[in-house]
DNA sequence: GTCTATAGTCGGATAGAC
DNA sequence: GTCTATCCGACTATAGAC
């Protein structure tokens, strides 16, 4: 588990990519302040140096991370300002939103939540801030006042609660479906 | 905003309560390992030592800030508990809980949300998940299926949703009403 | 209860060889 | 691209005077 090179194949000429994974699930699992580059190191197979010639700081490890994540979401937001500004291209967003998210897995909503305060520091947050009012503006409508706003934002943190609080044995894909589901529910009880 | 006894009036013999406000105020804004010591004591008008004095260590600190919350919901849930298990007393907990969390304020739900790394690390955790079983228990029924368990889920995030991430320049009172009004919404569509 | 002073540790970041 | 070696700063925690 602690072994270098955990989960991967390939070795040698790949260190920049495979240290985005390992720091994403470290960041996630053990918190960003709490997990030290030496730490992140060990487990690539690498030495501190190493990951100093791929990326200028550990600020900016975490930086590449999320830029991964704005830009994947920017490309789907786009998508959906081609659709038609209706009920129905919501719902669409919703299920889009949910493939996408079980894709990344929960490390990243995780590494989000959990590591706000470093993250606000960061220039990306501009980015995430302004995808996460684009979603809210598609999901809610031109328009929406507070309670649709409101709204929206709750479909989305249901989307993504059960995930960040793992009901222990449950199935993960049955989780997310149901999750999904009542996402879709709050969205529709929209008078 | 960075003087020695801001917001306050009494000094000297009351430092042990005011260093749980100030604690929690600095790790739910700036990260619980990116605030020192030094920097908690400095907001206090203390020296680091007075502040050794009075906690063991910075652990139990935080851990201190958590127990406070910890019981007052266990009160909440024991209320609920001496209730019949029915939908009225889904929805009064519901609002209870809105409630209790007014009184809170946004400081406690952040702290928690973006430090639970190191909160997990602590014992007090154990505390913090039993009363998180019994609050989901309380919401969704005693024999609730997967689908019921994460109505509930989604009806507790969507409470503090909005109040996590602050629509700008929404009253908070009304954002908070709203935020209510969906939780309950999502509840009572439970078949 | 609060102070000064310090021990001891660890982390981010850099220099320069290979 | 990766290494060894090192610097420097910041932090938690403690000792002991007042």
């Amino acid at each position: 588990m602690t072994q270098p090179d955990a989960g991967g194949g390939a070795r040698r000429g790949d260190t920049r990519a495979r240290a985005l994974a390992v720091a994403l699930r470290m960041f996630a699992e053990r918190g960003y302040a709490n997990t030290s580059l030496r730490e992140i190191a060990d487990r690539l197979g690498v030495t501190k140096a190493a990951l100093y010639f791929h990326y200028r700081s550990k600020d900016d490890l975490l930086a590449a991370i999320l830029r991964e994540y704005v830009d994947d979401l920017g490309d789907l937001l786009d998508d959906a300002a081609h659709r038609p500004a209706s009920p129905a291209t919501c719902e669409w967003l919703l299920c889009e939103l949910a493939q996408q998210r079980g894709r990344w897995g929960s490390d990243l909503l995780r590494l989000i939540r959990q590591n706000y305060a470093e993250i606000s520091r960061l220039p990306v947050v501009a980015d995430m801030r302004q995808a996460h009012r684009r979603l809210l503006l598609a999901l809610s409508g031109p328009g929406a006042d507070l309670a649709g706003r409101v709204r929206a934002q709750a479909a989305l943190v249901a989307l993504e609660g059960p995930v960040l609080l793992p009901g222990d044995d449950d199935d993960e894909q049955a989780t997310r479906a149901a999750a999904l589901a009542v996402a879709l529910e709050i969205v529709r009880a929209r008078p």
